[in-house]
DNA sequence: GATTGTTCTGACCGATCGGTCAATAATGTT
DNA sequence: AACATTATTGACCGATCGGTCAGAACAATC
């Protein structure tokens, strides 16, 4: 008897696992929690019904699991920022790394949009404690760069909600963004190009003075 | 028989008609076109669920209906735009606009948000026709502004993309908004702060000089 | 007051919903 | 080989889905 199996998991479950949570977020992205159904989710697993509620337990059950493992993605996020740090690189970094996210997980990122369009059911507690200690964390040291002159005087928790929306917009609107480009998917050009295109407009926006790795090409 | 009744429009069945959209709107905006039910519609209503399907017709002609009623509203925004006007003055009213309309018709912008995150399965020819060509021909003034030295040399598209999610955030992500800032509702100093906000840094982002009668207060 | 057309709605339809369960198959364990 | 555990799944459950329909209720015209 192995460890694992001490634990309840077998290598053959885990994938089969993996699998079902995969499928399950992007049924769950496109439709939301009521409009997703097991069977849809079954179908695109490529197993039988019975076989999803044998390993999730319930539709519930599944659902939650998929939120948390989308917000320990963000976990990482901003996690080392200082009062000393460079408003520059931070938010730069920032910006980059939502992008990325959203581009790495684009499904994680569609089903917690819809979690929060539906009113947050799953997510209120979330949101109005761990994440919102996370904002006001970072909007404290935001706004002592402000004080240091090391930027204008803004509101730091418009500049995190500004970056939030601007970098999630091209994951969830992604339909939206591909049928007025015309692409069907975001060119790595496209994405290098917004990137940069965000970086200038926020940073100089907010009087902060680029440093020398990172600036916008055109001006 | 009075003209409205030839056109089959009597006052009574307009009103009727009025309520069963409203209540559709909140309930499609909250669990997207298959995450709502008639039922439910029918309840927010106040109506026997066959009185939905009478006035209506079907699930899909109600949601299609509403999708339509949502698009008309933002007909309006960006219309009288030429290569003579003046940056500063269209953009800061573009945000203003688009604030406006998200605190006016939350629920149908949420509809929006949700059919868009569903894949846009029944808006994908407004996105690849009517709509792009309104971003084309604005992103073709706005590159005039550009090549006049009358802003940065952003790429328009971004811009336009940027305003759109930027504004937006505030009604589709209500339930997080809320949540992180502690309070029910955006409070109108709130509102007005986040207007300030964003004409400040978008503006000076894209190196537009403020006019006199839109600035930032604080720098 | 009888006739006609519109409005309204309970009852019902087949399909699908999330979820249960018993029977079977596969996989260890000894 | 015998046994115990886990995995798998078809069949089924009550509830709900979108939609139909017959007929009651209502209003307008003659």
């Amino acid at each position: 008897m192995t460890a694992d199996i001490a634990n309840h998991e077998s290598a053959s479950r885990d994938r089969i696992e993996q699998a079902i949570l995969s499928a399950a977020e992007q049924v769950f992205s496109q439709h939301g929690y009521r409009g997703a159904s097991l069977q849809a989710i079954a179908d695109q697993a490529g197993l039988p019904k019975a076989n999803i509620l044998y390993y999730m337990g319930s539709k519930q059950l599944l659902y939650v699991r998929l939120l948390n493992r989308m917000m320990s993605r963000w976990n990482a996020v901003l996690e080392d920022i200082t009062p000393e740090s460079d408003p520059a690189r931070v938010l730069s970094d920032f910006i980059r790394t939502k992008m990325m996210l959203g581009q790495r997980y684009p499904e994680g990122s569609k089903l917690f949009a819809a979690e929060i369009l539906a009113g947050a059911p799953f997510l209120n507690n979330y949101l109005s404690g761990e994440l919102k200690e996370w904002v006001a964390s970072r909007a404290a040291i935001i706004r002592q760069w402000s004080r240091q002159g090391k930027m204008d005087d803004v509101d730091p928790r418009w500049l995190i909600f500004l970056i939030w929306s601007a970098t999630q917009h091209y994951t969830e609107y992604s339909a939206q963004v591909t049928g007025i480009l015309g692409t069907e998917v975001l060119s790595e050009t496209d994405f290098e190009s917004i990137c940069r295109f965000l970086e200038h407009v926020i940073l100089k926006g907010c009087g902060i003075s680029a440093t020398h790795f990172s600036s916008v090409s055109s001006v």
